[in-house]
RNA sequence: CGGUACAGCCGUGCUAUCGGCUUUCCGGUAACGGAAGGCAGGAAAGUCCGGACAGCACAGGGCAACGCACCACCUAACGGGUGGGUGCUCCGCGAAAGCGGGGUAACAGACAGUGCCACAGAAAAUAACCGCCCCGGUAUCCGGGGUAAGGGUGAAAAUGUGGGGUAAAAGCCCACGGCAGUAGCAGGUAACUGUUAUUGCGGGUAAACCUUGCGUGCUGAAAUGCCAUGUAUACGGUCGUUUGAGGGCUGCCCGUCCGAUGACCGAGGGUAGGCAGAUACAGGCGUUCCAGUGAUGGGCGCCGCAGAUAAAUGAUAGCAGUUCCGGUGCAAACCGGGAUACAGAAUCCGGCUUAUACGCUGUACCGGGUG
RNA sequence: UGGCUGGUAGCUUAACCGGAUAAAGCUCCAUACUACGAAUAUGGAAGAUGCGGGUUCGAAUCCCGCCCAGCCAU
């Protein structure tokens, strides 16, 4: 899943993430969406801080996930979703959250431009 | 009392809202839902040692390689720990001898052998440059010989002091010492210490090769066992079938065992999911119990205490705790602001090493105050 | 998870079974040549053994512990 979702995503970039999305059929039906998320550990040598910051990542992603789950609720496909952090310092929380509002406003208009090219 | 350094101990709590992983039980065909419980460290780190466990059909022997190195004990084991011995060093007492206490040491062998010791110096290891002494000669000098007392060089120069002795000298001889070997006696489990006799005295380096003693079979949880899915018992080449290819996860040799629908190489096809291993044991906590100087062992009582696998153990807010700074106040205290470390299990244990805020304890040094 | 290498001036390399001042090229600066540069020639300067300890008379080299960088197996 994961490898497909790399190679055959879409991705686009809002900092400090790089989001590589995609259509799939999930292997559960209860959720519209799985996410993943990830920290290089060349960029951040210490777990600690890697674990941080997908903390931090996770929590925020929880705390919004609504939008996009409200966004997708009108047609059946479900999303696979991955977000890779790429700045190179520690985040604090309220950034980080906003950040993840814009972040999720823009995958929702990308899958719905990708969709209605699709169609046509 | 304060500061600095080192060693050891400790290494935050509560509430609210929203989550995550996991164990057991209940319901359900299942997905899943509900209830109850648990959820990161002293170093989880570095991966420097030692084991457990697993595989290699776990005969065996030799060489090589690697590791360790005062002694005894502890321990599953160790290169770890405890206690002791010796050397070095520091402190206290003392006139000194010495006694007491602390710290520290890769602390077997240089009397098995080989190598190396720059520069300087005559000479760096079976030492004659100057000097001293003797003899000979063509005699202010040259040649031969003796001599390690004196000089200077160096990190290091041949057992110290005194006496005898001699041409001059020398452990050449003697006395008192120093160091080392051997043997005896006494103490000690032992290292070792004391003492007597005797032999000897030409340095350092083994974290140079090495010698001696002891130890180590190799691999490493991505090990290993099982289940599921799927393909190609096809193609090309080499070797071989009892006269043995090749292999048995050890570098070599011997030996031994396996071995024919075989082994290896090339090119290609398929799979790459799950379960066990894997969390109940060298387990944890407590103990004015017992043995021991101690590490530690035994007894007794209580407890069940992470188990993930693109990897949970969290986020936010508030309050409290500790502490620093500023202000108010006689003080208690109050108000405002700041700081709260190092760091995240990955098969599991025992150590070692390294990193650590605040606080506590101890030791050493420095400074100040009081008597 | 297991294993293996390496760390020397700003850069690239020497000196690695110990020997004193750690060498060379590129670089840099000045002068000459030139209208000015480049190139060339001459002269000159600065600068390094990753860190801490040990062995030794003496350590870049030997030993131990850290730090950093890179590689391999799967």
């Amino acid at each position: 899943m994961i490898e497909t979702l790399f190679r055959d995503g879409k991705a686009f970039s809002v900092f400090p993430y790089r989001v590589i999305y995609m259509p799939a059929r999930l292997t559960t039906n209860k959720y519209p969406v799985q996410a993943g998320f990830s920290v290089s550990s060349r960029k951040f040598p210490r777990a600690v801080d890697r674990n941080r910051i997908k903390r931090l990542g996770r929590e925020c992603y929880r705390l919004q996930k609504h939008q996009l789950y409200e966004a997708l609720q009108a047609d059946p496909t479900q999303l696979a979703v991955f977000f890779i952090y790429t700045d190179k310092k520690i985040p604090d929380f309220p950034t980080l959250r906003d950040k993840f509002s814009v972040i999720l406003k823009r995958l929702v208009k990308e899958n719905k431009m990708q969709k209605s090219v699709g169609k046509a």
